[in-house]
DNA sequence: GTCTATAGCTTGATAGAC
DNA sequence: GTCTATCAAGCTATAGAC
């Protein structure tokens, strides 16, 4: 018996989902507002009561497609710095997995950033603080961990847990704008050699001296 | 002979100023298309035509507001690598100074991340990622010295330019959006301290090993 | 030159058939 | 689950009054 079942070449997969996508894309390149509920229903090839039977309203769409990104978010954060590994694997294994999941949803990303930086667009409120506070705070903590277990060097556990986010923040921010200079992984990996060495040589020198 | 000549409270100063000023707070707050030039000139007190005596219009007003910035913080670059001091000197006054024209001006900043990130708002061009590319270039250089001049570890550059890039960052963008937080200045230097002698404390290691 | 009323379009959202 | 048809609210442009 064959039954070759109707092999949608596009899955067609979940009208959910691509619901879900084309709405990403469309927020992200043209912005929230200027996105109307008919270009997304036409990129997705519905028609409009599709949306509103998957979805609240257009701000149904919006907070699932970024609620969904947080929790995931949320997950990778928790699951990287708990488990086995020396402190500055367990940092190491952080920033990598954080930045593997910018680079795969590098359109919320781009939308986060939209809301967050750009001008009031009606958007429903987010709270995209806790997006920053998650990841600091896991640093932190695992920051505060390395200095108690002598693994790190003596200090505040919040400006070294800074340096480590900037190292982030730069190298999301190129995937970003420029994702052809391909940074990326390897770069991100290479600067956090640099943060976890120091660059300066005079090894016994206390840092932070004078300046004119 | 005792003049008072007109001894203004608010010196009225410069009109031109005024506009500017005004224009720079409300295309970062409601940005710049959602901003019109009738608010522009409410704000400033001043009518329409004043407007259009110095400037040629809307767009006009907005790009010599940004070129006017760009070329305060290209002096500011260019005289804080040269000079005398040490290269962490020097990599540090370079930040200092960048980071104090930041706060100084944080509304174009907030406009130029409002812009650069936000989505099409109709503003005429500007090459923003000459600002970054300007700060990263003069810290390469900086950094490229040192590592010649034996200051700095051996490395590459590049890298070592984004790991101070991305404290600037966020300071910077603490700045934006959390300035009672209060990083500042001091918080600043007590990153880069982290970044110059290094978090870890097994020096001899080769960092940037595996991870899983 | 400045204001205002309104016509016409766009947008988010829904009812009801299939 | 999906469609056709349509609505009400809101925005924009502009014509005409002042």
């Amino acid at each position: 018996m064959t039954r070759i079942k109707a092999p949608r070449l596009m899955p067609e997969g979940n009208v959910r989902e691509r619901l879900l996508d084309v709405a990403t894309e469309l927020f992200a390149r043209k912005g929230y507002a200027a996105s109307t509920t008919r270009e997304i229903v036409a990129a997705a090839r519905v028609t409009k009561p599709v949306l509103y039977y998957y979805f609240k309203n257009k701000e149904g769409i919006y907070l699932e497609l970024i609620e969904r990104a947080f929790k995931r978010f949320e997950a990778v954060v928790d699951t990287s710095i708990t488990g086995s590994g020396s402190i500055e694997q367990r940092l190491r294994r952080l920033c990598d997995r954080v930045f593997g999941l910018v680079v795969e949803k590098i359109e919320v990303v781009r939308l986060m950033y939209s809301i967050y930086y750009g001008p009031p667009q009606g958007a429903p409120h987010f709270d995209f603080d806790a997006v920053h506070r998650k990841l600091f705070e896991a640093i932190k903590q695992v920051v505060a961990e390395g200095i108690q277990s002598k693994e790190l060097r003596k200090g505040h556990a919040e400006d070294i847990a800074w340096a480590i986010l900037g190292a982030i923040h730069v190298t999301m921010e190129n995937e970003l704008s420029h994702p052809e200079r391909e940074l990326g992984h390897e770069g991100l990996k290479r600067i956090l050699g640099h943060i976890f060495q120091g660059i300066s040589l005079q090894k016994g020198k206390q840092h932070g001296g004078e300046q004119k």
